[in-house]
DNA sequence: ACCTGAACACCGTTCAAGT
DNA sequence: ACCTGAACACCGTTCAAGT
């Protein structure tokens, strides 16, 4: 008998960088940034703790190039060619959205990337938008920044969401909860809040996000510079 | 001898919530987050670790509690009495920019928070000057959200930035280095932060923050409803 | 009621030893 | 060159035992 029909462990191809981080993203997706350990890679690469640190220096790059290579490739993916820039830019953030949707932890990681290599790629192509928008080069780097900022805070607040969130508990039925509690709230103290807790039972998340981006737009094009 | 001049451990006052959260606060920022140990809590407060369990559930809640003290004494700080609505929201977005600056560890936590009373108090307190400039109600929560969101991205950017530094480089070292690295970037790739990198040399942290808050002003303000 | 601190079940990381 | 896995130096948290 020369090959075993069902070898238990296999172990296909030889550990690489590639690998580890891949199975370190799949990890991450299914049991969260808590479960990522050396241990339970290693179990899941079928090797040692120890091995993993050839190819890779340590946790904190490794969490790195985690999201740098889901932002990487989100960001390939959304096609701006024929857009205008506002819409481009709506495209982008929201294909950062759909990232940070389909990937909880994106959201967390972000900000605390060392290397931010995955911001970095946003910011440039946000920034030619901007370019294109006739912004004053003055501003340029501003306008780019606001978009970039209001992008991760709203990946922050998402990402903080979903890890308090019960993995059972849908969408609707999390901000009903919410909703309430708003509603129980210090009349005096929360007023605006209780106030306001309606219109967050009957919220879209991705809507309520591209309205913040249209915000920001506004305020940007108000800086355009006459064309000509 | 009735009293001893120098008493090697003095345990003042017994234990307390209030007393393990403000040595929570103090180690926070002065060995940061990550110092932030039950066992280093516990020497602090001279005792062991377990006795810091009969107050407090567990780090969560302390890191919850320790961000709700600052945030909320911050923010308490803040007087918005004779303001205009622009100029209230400008205070507040200030006020939690200066706590971060003072404590960046706040920056992060923010969003981590499970309570997420921090937040909320300044969601509140924003959403008031929201109702002030006379947005219309259906648009009331998209506004005060995006200026949140904008200011947590910015917090949780800031807090990134402090904890990559070297705790003795000063902030313009820091802006140097970065727009040199920037300089360095494929020129096809990276033609717009190419471009930038000279604003960020030259740029302040508060006004490119407060820039970004206008920004988003200039947006809310343009959704207003007409007077009367 | 509150405190103590040893003990438990984990971590990330290192490193001698293997192939 | 690459992998192995025991060992080190930590964690947060628990809990029997003390006062």
């Amino acid at each position: 008998m020369a090959t075993n029909p069902r070898r238990p462990e296999r172990r296909q191809e030889p550990l690489s960088r590639e690998r580890i981080i891949s199975a370190a993203v799949e990890l991450l997706d299914t049991v969260g940034e808590g479960g990522l350990t050396f241990r339970a890679l290693a179990k899941h690469l079928a090797t040692g703790p120890g091995a993993i640190y050839w190819h890779v220096t340590g946790r904190t790059e490794l969490l790195g190039a985690a999201i740098d290579s889901v932002v990487a490739t989100t960001i390939a993916a959304v096609d701006d060619a024929d857009a205008t820039p506002q819409e481009a830019i709506r495209a982008l953030a929201l294909g950062v959205f759909d990232a940070m949707d389909a990937h909880p932890w994106v959201g967390t990681q972000l900000t605390h990337a060392p290397s931010h290599s995955p911001m970095l790629r946003v910011f440039e192509r946000i920034g030619r938008q901007i370019q294109a928008l006739r912004v004053p080069e003055a501003a340029q780097f501003t306008a780019a920044s606001a978009l970039m900022s209001y992008i991760l805070g709203v990946a922050g607040q998402n990402a903080a969401n979903t890890r308090t969130l019960r993995p059972d508990t849908d969408r609707t039925e999390f901000l009903d909860s919410v909703a309430t509690a708003w509603k129980e709230l210090d009349p005096d103290e929360y007023a605006f809040t209780r106030n306001v807790a309606g219109q967050l039972r009957e919220h879209d998340d991705r809507e309520e996000f591209l309205a913040g981006i249209d915000l920001i737009l506004t305020g940007i094009i108000a800086l355009q510079r006459p064309t000509g």
